[in-house]
DNA sequence: ATTAGCACTCATAAAATATTAGTGCCAGGA
DNA sequence: TCCTGGCACTAATATTTTATGAGTGCTAAT
């Protein structure tokens, strides 16, 4: 990337703030106003920064709009990370000093808060099963024939999962998750079907009477677990913005953000800062940018992403998120 | 309401059918095909009809579209409740076949087919807290300041939070823990805050130390307590329809569907029957019905709900609402 | 009672016109 | 060489005009 003029970069900052605000295509008369020299000479940087690709056209007479490469070159150098204002700190700062919350409680209520403040959806993504390690299996009876078997995983992830079991002896379900209990919590979720059956199977065929049934039940529990916690808070904020405005678009978000591949992929990289997904980059849609962090906190870790128009509000979304990270950590 | 002649109710029917269809206002002419007289005829019975409150016009020119009242008298005496195809029926009984499904799940994959071979939304709601009573609760230490609690009621809804507790040994929970299942086990959700205030908080203050955090952190986790079950199925499918092709009124709708009290408001009525709410009598949209029921199970019940556009295929809908109670209740 | 016939209405689409915010480019001045 | 005022030009947007057509209501004849 060439590097550009001084006065270059105060142009395509001023044209990319003024088209995160207005959602308008900004023209030479009003950079020429907030920068001391006429809108001709405006005009003539505004092509060479066409000409690098850092800004587009709608029509052939209308203003200018950042591309996707400028809003990239925005982000990595031009944008100030803004501190963040008082009144978005102060709403933040009541849900974290509460002490009474528990740490993922706390994680979802600010996400709920910033959806709120920003018109932005806001996404949590839990540690995947490979990461999560069985810590212990319990069981409820409900009924004669049903009960409920619950799975914690030691970053605190719960699941839990209605079976039925005929004609089998609640104290034959108590050795089995005694044994399960016993010989395979530590073991990765996504590596325990097969553990039960090597470890698990042999065994209780010469202890458990109703092997056969309890077998399959907890194979199938352990199958079924969810592979990633996913919350996402404030869908709906994408009805609030213009470039959402047809339903075709918003089909289009709204089935992606159902798809738990598409979320999946955000976390994908190990980078632990904060990483920004511009338009494509997104692989939602062309004017969505996700940005997105890691963060860890003793056990608990996961992804936070905050997902709105391309035309987001970056450095206070940036800011945000960043100070999100950090509450977080300690 | 007045009764109409053989021909009118012949009209409206086919006039509420086409509509349905199409989503276009019904002129006289089609009609005229349909039945053997001339289109003058039907235009005078459309008067009729028209002045009866049953049908309306969008311009002075127009053809017709059933009312609100319309569609009521079509759903109450015009409506053939139509045997569900085949080809629907298929796809059901492959859930409901499924063994190794407990009820829940069956229930929710079967509303996911039927969202998807409609195109409308489904919703299951749980039966509410004052009706779940306590059956037991578990805590899994998940390290040295926190764990996990378990609240598993007897109508088989699990709900599960994480507390912190600072220097409070893992026995004196476990003590708590045993208190309560032992003299509060039984009672309905949202009575267990109060009754933990007079009958365990006296007691703890003898037996276990750290009572008044201990307390606390119980009394959340019940307070906490979702009150309800609340599962939403194919919100999307909206998006397919046309009287939703706008973006304002799906933001109400959406809006609508993620308020509680909103859904709530489905079950309200105690009738054991199926129950369709035409337009505004749907709290959502004037553009929404919903048709519900009532289901129950041993302990589990609860409420299934379909949701969509006014113009509703209700033969078919009411008919797959009546094999899915029908094949839940047994 | 039914219907053919006809004038009338209004939504929808296409074409014509005006307005305006913006452009690119040129030629003259610092 | 860089900057700027001036000007012709472009295309979106809005407004008006005109045409088309699917539908109606009403009347008079069957």
């Amino acid at each position: 990337m060439q590097l550009l003029t001084d006065r270059q970069n105060k142009i395509l900052k001023l044209i990319v703030d003024q088209y995160i605000k207005l959602a308008k295509p900004v023209g030479s008369n009003l950079i020429s106003k907030k920068l001391k020299c006429s809108s001709a000479t405006i005009r003539n940087e505004m092509v060479s920064l066409e000409d690098a690709g850092l800004l587009e056209k709608t029509h052939t007479s209308s203003g200018r709009i950042p591309s996707e490469k400028g809003y990239r070159y925005y982000v990595d150098n031009l944008m100030e990370p803004k501190k963040m204002n008082g009144e978005d700190m102060l709403k933040l700062q009541i849900v974290f000093h509460n002490q009474q919350l528990a740490l993922s409680d706390v994680i979802t209520k600010s996400l709920q808060v910033i959806s709120d403040m920003t018109n932005y959806a806001t996404v949590v993504l839990g540690s995947t099963s490979h990461e999560n390690l069985l810590k212990q299996i319990e069981v409820v009876p409900i009924d004669d024939v049903s009960m409920i078997v619950i799975i914690v995983t030691d970053k605190g992830h719960v699941e839990h999962k209605n079976i039925r079991l005929q004609d089998v002896e609640l104290d034959e379900v108590k050795k089995t998750v005694g044994l399960i209990n016993n010989l395979i919590a530590g073991t990765p979720i996504d590596e325990i079907s097969t553990k039960l059956e090597y470890e698990i199977k042999p065994i209780i065929g010469k202890y458990v009477k109703q092997h056969e049934q309890l077998y399959n039940a907890f194979y199938h529990v352990f199958n079924d677990f969810t592979n990633q916690e996913v919350n996402i808070v404030g869908r709906n904020k994408f009805l609030n913005q213009p470039e959402f405005s047809n339903v075709d678009k918003i089909r289009n978000v709204f089935n992606k953000l159902e798809n738990k591949e598409v979320l999946h992929s955000i976390e994908e990289d190990d980078d632990n800062n904060i990483k920004v997904y511009i338009g494509k980059e997104s692989n939602i849609d062309e004017d969505v940018t996700v940005i997105k962090t890691k963060f860890k906190n003793g056990a608990e870790e996961g992804t936070l992403a905050i997902i709105g128009p391309k035309r987001m509000e970056y450095d206070r979304v940036v800011s945000m998120l960043e100070y999100m990270k950090e509450n977080i950590e300690r």
